[in-house]
DNA sequence: GTGCCCATGTAACCTGTTACATGATTAG
DNA sequence: CTAATCATGTAACAGGTTACATGGGCAC
């Protein structure tokens, strides 16, 4: 734990919503954010901790009645002010994704074209699931919301670009399966 | 430093190339596989004594006149076949992107949309030189390859990926943005 | 003699996950 | 009584980058 990092401000701005507590949180990320962001519990604490330190947000200790008690956190105007300024500001450089299919194939001068094309069909398959998975999620939002619901509309940009990303992978997979299964006839 | 991660594998793979050591594996990364995969000199050269102590590869210092002296590292029979089962193994699961730019739109409705749109645009900005880098990189491998060449190939279906995967994002843009403005003048 | 490429290496640091410890409450 | 859910927290580890130390040779 040092200083502001991605994390900090992913939890300053999942305090704005109803998620308060350092377990809500982990439920709101695994729920809603899940398949453009992750994050531990070994995280979440020491970095509500780290927020608090730095005058964020306040804690303090709500007693439910059949419940654990728990430290709900409350942003200050200052934890706003710099969730906003991080907001604004342009992200700096396109994150470098690395690639393990893509170096696979790289060195697939030292396969069979047979285990390069089982390869890439595995890979194939699982973009597929990560596709119905997108579908499935899409539709249960739709089904769900209410019209002007704000919430739903960015779920559903955020969804349409994995939709966008996944379909391209896949087509990719296909024109590169046809290019190996060509050479193995010929 | 511990155990037999992707790193390894894909040092491994490059010393299947003419590329024998720290240096030139260096060299080769950020040269050839810089789109999609990227390493530093503070994992090369611990992992390349990884490699010698698991019996991986055998180093020889080679003396140029001319030049400092290198430690050059060729792979054992062991070192090649550690490498295929790895290539043939597929991929576990698919990574999962963070990605900062579906973060900061989660959270737009604390924003104003200029600020989104102008979020957007920068992002979609940066999307297109990458493009850009891809297309003369592309260029440039068909220029001076010669028929037959199974480097250029591979090197090509990689660049293909990032494209594809590129064009997918900016067309997301395009979309996303479309909404925002419509949005604006209603 | 100065700056650049070649070449090797490491220590400090950052970020993140996993596994564990702890404990309350409730439903069956 | 036991399993599940709610809730908080930390220590050990894994993986990676950055910055630094070191030094040879070459071209200008």
């Amino acid at each position: 734990m040092k200083g502001y990092n991605e994390t900090t401000y992913a939890i300053l701005g999942i305090l704005t919503t109803d998620c308060r507590s350092g377990y809500s949180i982990k439920q709101f990320i695994d729920r809603s954010l899940n398949h453009f962001w992750k994050i531990s519990y070994g995280q979440i604490y020491p970095t509500l901790k780290f927020i608090v330190q730095e005058g964020l947000a306040e804690v303090h200790t709500a007693t439910t009645s059949g419940k654990p008690d728990k430290n709900e956190y409350t942003l200050t105007p200052k934890g706003i002010e710099t969730l906003r300024k991080w907001l604004e500001h342009p992200i700096e450089q396109l994150p470098a994704e690395r690639n393990e299919i893509l170096l696979k194939l790289f060195f697939g001068r030292f396969q069979t074209r047979e285990t390069t094309i089982s390869l890439l069909e595995n890979y194939k398959q699982k973009l597929q699931t990560r596709m119905e998975t997108y579908q499935s999620i899409e539709q249960a939002i739709i089904d769900c919301a209410d019209e002007n619901d704000m919430d739903a509309m960015y779920w559903l940009f955020t969804l349409d670009y994995g939709k966008r990303v996944t379909r391209a992978a896949i087509d990719w997979c296909n024109v590169t399966l046809e290019k190996f299964i060509a050479e193995e006839e010929s």
